[in-house]
RNA sequence: GCGCCCGUAGCUCAAUCGGAUAGAGCAACGGCCUUCUAAGCCGUAGGUUGCAGGUUCGAUUCCUGCCGGGCGCACCA
């Protein structure tokens, strides 16, 4: 296209100099072809033409160039609609075996080195529902750019330190006492659960009553540490079953132990954003976009966790990551102008964090919500959630809405979801194809072989609409991997998943891969085998399974 | 009061950088299994994209105001 602007103005057709960028879409409706280009409505005003004119302007440079080109036409008030030759279609299959497993992703190794952090809820229990879906988002995330190139490390970072882990220690101390007998008041803001009174049995059971003599502060933080290794153990194996094991595990308590609070403090002195005020100590976030400046020591000399998460965002930068992503649940997205004007203020270009916000959960219970609160310990567990409803469905349910829309998630719904759950749909278009490859084996075809020996001659029995339907979605992969790789939504391929599957049912319906005549059945072959493949590219990413048999 | 996010079919949500006739699923209604898996397919119905302006060839998309919902606004962690 552009090479043909340019042609227009060098013979003079077209007498403006600005370009406009070129891009091609994928029409809505049939008759509009296969691809189309607004470019003539664009140049419009800076040729000062009728839009159609400057069109068949460029439709006469650009007929005859390229041998895929089936023919152009000029629509409306002035698209031009290109319409490809089924051979073009028929080629994006044998790029599909081709690359296999790699088709979608990129070439080029490595982009950028990127550190994505999610999850981090505090150690203080179980996992719950919402977390699951900063896990599902985070992990999708993680292997969508990795597709296109670059280089992603997963960080949970733990606040294992401070008033909520005291309070913790104590929660189990007193849970502890309880289980001998003794009569017992949990404080206010306690950690209430049954899982706290889990960790105190355990205790039990190990060490007998050896805790009950003594203060409880000679106790205090052998309980907290104690509880804290538990719940860290309980949350890494959720996630495991869960299908995501972090890289690293990033302890808040290290970042105390190795100096770096009071040095990130130091260092914004010496870039001259930090000052005192009132007895406490403040950085300067307002010139980059705050609503006021922020304290990171107080006057009775706390740091506040405001300092700690300066320096954490510091030393993930000086790890070497071109490039954060936090994936923040929205009751913390009022954070988000303070640590990414904090980390500019320390010099750190503002494009290199990215804070991605996920909307809450809303959990339902036929249709009713269900209250939940980590202290009083009404809370629905991400296991619970996962044991019940299975890994795939859950993980395919969060990544089912954009991420900042809020996820209404009805239990019981989830739990009979038969018909509803569309990962079913899904996971049934591979299952459904991986059941005519293994009547297609017992019939005596080698579908490898056949793959093998394909080229665009042996394509041409695949002529039927329906076939150029799912081809043409097949090779719409690569374009949708990346532009929702940009967007960081992973959605988008559930919804490409599900439209995918949508063709091929219709497909499966309406045609038969398995026939008498031998040259069509091995195109076919061809085919649905290259939409597995797409599948299961699709699933990878995301982290769900794709079954071969249901 | 201030800030952020969301308002699209009865419900849950899409809509590719501002593009053509706004699309799916569920629910409703009517059809399709002697055939490679009916966890499927086909058809019908369903809309003033919250409201009112503005920007332009063109707005669900961008801007302003209002209405409604969610969340957040500490020398808390």
């Amino acid at each position: 296209m552009e090479d043909a602007l340019q042609q227009c103005r060098s013979q003079g057709i077209l007498t403006g100099s600005k370009k406009p960028k070129v891009t091609l879409e994928i029409p809505k409706h049939d008759g509009q072809g296969d691809f189309a280009t607004t470019l003539a409505l664009a140049l419009a005003k800076i040729e000062k033409k009728p839009p159609r004119e400057i069109a068949s302007a460029l439709i006469s440079i650009l007929e005859n160039q390229n041998s895929w080109i089936e023919k152009i036409e000029i629509a409306g008030p002035g698209y031009i609609n290109f319409f490809l030759t089924q051979d073009f279609w028929r080629q994006t299959l044998l790029s599909i075996h081709e690359q296999k497993s790699g088709f979608g992703k990129t070439s080029v190794p490595t982009k950028e080195k990127i550190l994505i952090e999610f999850v981090s809820a505090n150690p203080t229990g179980p996992l719950h529902v919402a977390s699951g879906r900063a896990a599902a988002l985070g992990d999708a995330l993680t292997r969508l750019l990795e597709a296109v190139g670059h280089q992603v490390d997963q960080e949970y970072y733990l606040n294992d330190i401070g008033a909520q882990m005291k309070l913790l220690g104590r929660s189990t101390y007193l849970r502890y006492r309880e289980l001998f007998g003794e009569k017992i008041t949990l404080p206010e803001g306690s950690y209430q659960g049954d899982y706290i009174i889990e960790i105190a049995e355990a205790l039990k059971q190990k060490d007998g009553d050896r805790y009950l003599s003594g203060t409880e502060t000679s106790h205090l933080d052998f309980f907290t540490q104690y509880s804290l290794k538990t719940i860290i153990t309980w949350i890494k194996t959720d996630l495991h079953d869960f299908g995501i094991d972090f890289n690293t595990w990033f302890s808040e308590k290290d970042l105390h132990k190795n100096n770096e609070v009071p040095e990130v403090l130091e260092f914004l002195k010496s870039k001259t954003m930090l000052y005192e005020k009132d007895g406490a100590q403040w950085v300067s976030t307002t010139p980059f976009g705050d609503d006021k400046d922020r304290v990171v020591v107080r006057s009775n000399g706390h740091k506040t966790y405001f300092a700690s998460d300066i320096a954490y965002h510091r030393n993930k930068f000086k790890r070497g990551y071109d490039r954060l992503i936090d994936i923040w649940g929205a009751d913390h997205h009022g954070y988000v102008n303070r640590i990414k004007a904090a980390t500019e203020a320390m010099g750190y270009e503002s494009g290199r964090l990215t804070i991605l916000i996920h909307q809450l959960v809303n959990l339902l219970r036929d249709g009713k919500p269900v209250k939940m609160s980590k202290r009083a310990g009404t809370f629905v567990t991400l296991r619970e959630i996962i044991e019940e409803v299975g890994v795939d469905a859950t993980r395919f349910f969060f990544l089912m809405r954009r991420s900042d829309t809020a996820l209404d998630f009805d239990l019981e719904l989830a739990k009979k979801a038969t018909n509803e759950n569309p990962v079913f749909y899904v996971q049934y278009a591979h299952a459904r194809l991986c059941s005519i490859l293994r009547v297609a084996k017992s019939q005596g075809f080698d579908t490898a072989a056949l793959i093998k020996n394909t080229d665009l001659n042996t394509l041409k029995p695949l002529t039927l609409p329906e076939e150029m339907a799912v081809i043409r979605e097949l090779s719409r992969y690569p374009e949708l991997i990346h532009s929702a790789a940009d967007a960081l939504e992973p959605h988008r391929l559930t919804f490409y998943l599900q439209n995918l599957s949508g063709l091929l049912h219709r497909y499966y319906f309406s045609c038969r891969v398995i026939t008498e005549d031998e040259l069509l059945t091995h195109a076919r072959l061809v085919l649905i085998t290259a939409i597995r493949i797409v599948l299961q590219n699709g699933l990878q990413i995301l982290g769900i399974s794709a079954p071969e048999e249901m």
